[in-house]
DNA sequence: CGCGGATATGTTAGCGTTAACATCCCGAGT
DNA sequence: ACTCGGGATGTTAACGCTAACATATCCGCG
């Protein structure tokens, strides 16, 4: 309980001359090694209570080359998508008992990434979460050069990695399905930013939904995931007589298109249908409420570090995971019958 | 720049032999040191890159005592708030050139705080920032067992640490004036959990405001900082006939709100004016776009970091430091003239 | 021509822990 | 009684690095 004032912190050796054993047998009590005596662990236990003693995770690292640390590089975790993945990530390693050293990048680049791992691998950590929503981040975990356990997330068919990502096509697919299942000729799209995996994805399940149907694609309207972008492209699509769905790449874009339809006069859901994707807390909210695919982003982090875990516990296996988390469609009030 | 294939990686000794020099001279090129012959730094270098080296950051930490690595508690990342201010620490630790180990809190409550600062402290981390923005939180502070520094962001009068915050009661009232000066008899409030200081401090602005202005203030609403709970509150305000302009604790159940009046037929801002919290970056592109206080969280993140590194560094100053970031005002089109 | 004091390098000794091996003790088996 | 085996403990040696001190080496100057 109460911490004796030494100078410097005490180490096993104060606890073992305290106890009257050999700090290897503290060592042991700490490690729960099974050949203890019982009275021996106690009076150990006593004497760590009585100096205030921490371990120090340092020099055990040093020995067992483990620090039970995990790195994860993402990428903007202001945003809720990849700062609800971290928080799952994170959760998920705590619950492993693992620690969690994160670098956020402000712009994802081939430099900026092999830094980040550089960094991290510096740093000793036992593996690696990279959440790589764009092409380029992707491809730098082409050419990891060092052996640290690694785990792409939304990273496509990056590298030589096992990746754990949420099924982008089949979301585009399901948005663009529900949309022309309630009776639209055809759906338009507001796209994310080229170079990220899960904005192509989108894309293809749109367009496959579509092709499918027999229905003409629109030329999708670009966007960069923000409300701006996304009230833009609203505007345009506000000034056409034809457009009465809108499937649009993220929630935030979306919200930015019921805000110019709104100050266009455009009714939504009575004229034109909106779909989202994401389903971020806000989107319930919007004014109508936005139907969206949800992503669950929990599930996805947990995955990754499952995936990761298996990797570096069984060191052997070099076999790589590919694990796809299904999204989900949920409807609101911005979508209607034709 | 290759990677020469040993069984296990390079050490600093295998770089001494190569370059034909001491392992201490080597240190010393990695570490800076004037006293090295240009030539020999050259010699070592290419050794270096010649076995794809990479110094051992937790052998360094060991002897050094420092692990150039900060922990961060926080709670809930997935809010805006707390991700944007994690995101600011996370930046501007890392360029000082200081890893960031997180933990992120599901409840914050004493024993998970004292837990974290326990995991945190025994992972060796040369300093802490607790984003603490409840008061069971900050009382957790209060007793801090071991000599890390500490910091906290929003952490009220918290203990024996040093506090960098927004100054919340000031953005209360700003809010409520600017409402005032529109021409509002009065102006209601839906507060923030009563847990939170944040929340605290929001209600003793618009208390102090109104009182100022010779007004009574009205019984606030409770709300949890979620857009359905401002939502719910926001249908209570709609139902009453004197309502003219709210007080919203946050930007998401301003959201709430929005939706709220807008099903009731109420308009904003002709019949009801509206003033959020937080500009996140939604708020622009509400219907209507909301007029709300500005918190800077990414200065908050930056200043968080200077005080810390001021108190690692300066090891001997124990001056506690108070920090408080202004608010701002963001005037949209939620507000209008009475 | 040797000596002082830089400057450049090498040598030694930890940092606090765990791994590996050595030792001690006690009860069972013959 | 005497060994043998294994449980409980102690001793020693790393782990890879930096700090501190020791040792060249070189230059200028009296």
């Amino acid at each position: 309980m109460g911490a004796t004032q030494g100078r410097r912190p005490p180490v096993m050796a104060d606890v073992a001359k305290e106890a009257g054993v050999s700090h290897q047998t503290v060592s042991r009590v700490l490690n729960e090694h099974p050949n203890v005596r019982s009275e021996t662990r106690a009076r150990v236990m006593e004497a760590i209570d009585k100096l205030g003693y921490r371990r120090n995770l340092v020099a055990r690292a040093l020995v067992t080359k483990h620090s039970r640390t995990l790195g994860v590089v993402s990428f903007d975790t202001t945003l809720y998508g990849p700062a609800s993945t971290v928080y799952g990530i994170e959760q998920a390693a705590r619950g492993a008992g693992y620690f969690v050293s994160i670098v956020s990048l402000k712009s994802i680049d081939k430099i900026g990434v092999s830094d980040a791992l550089d960094y991290l691998a510096d740093q000793g950590v036992d593996g690696i979460v990279v959440v790589a929503p764009q092409r380029s981040a992707a491809q730098a975990l082409g050419e990891l050069p060092f052996g640290v356990p690694t785990v792409a997330v939304e990273g496509g068919e990056a590298g030589d990695v096992s990746v754990v990502c949420v099924d982008q096509v089949r979301g585009g697919r399901m948005a663009t399905e529900h949309l022309l299942s309630l009776g639209h000729e055809t759906v338009w799209h507001i796209r994310g930013p080229s170079d990220w995996l899960e904005a192509e994805g989108r894309v293809a399940g749109w367009r496959a939904a579509l092709e499918q149907a027999g229905r003409q694609a629109p030329e999708p309207l670009a966007g960069d995931w923000s409300p701006r972008s996304g009230y833009e492209a609203g505007r345009s699509l506000a000034s056409m007589k034809d457009v009465t769905a809108v499937f649009v790449a993220n929630d935030q874009m979306a919200l930015g298109v019921l805000r110019a339809f709104t100050e266009q006069g455009v009714r939504v859901p009575d004229q034109v249908s909106v779909v989202g994707f994401d389903d971020i807390p806000e989107s319930e909210f919007f004014s109508p409420p936005l139907t969206t695919i949800r992503q669950d982003f929990g599930a996805v982090g947990r995955h990754s570090i499952e995936v990761l875990l298996r990797q570096i516990e069984g060191q052997g296996s070099h076999e790589r995971e590919r694990l796809v988390v299904p999204p989900s469609l949920v409807s609101r009030a911005s979508t209607a019958r034709r």
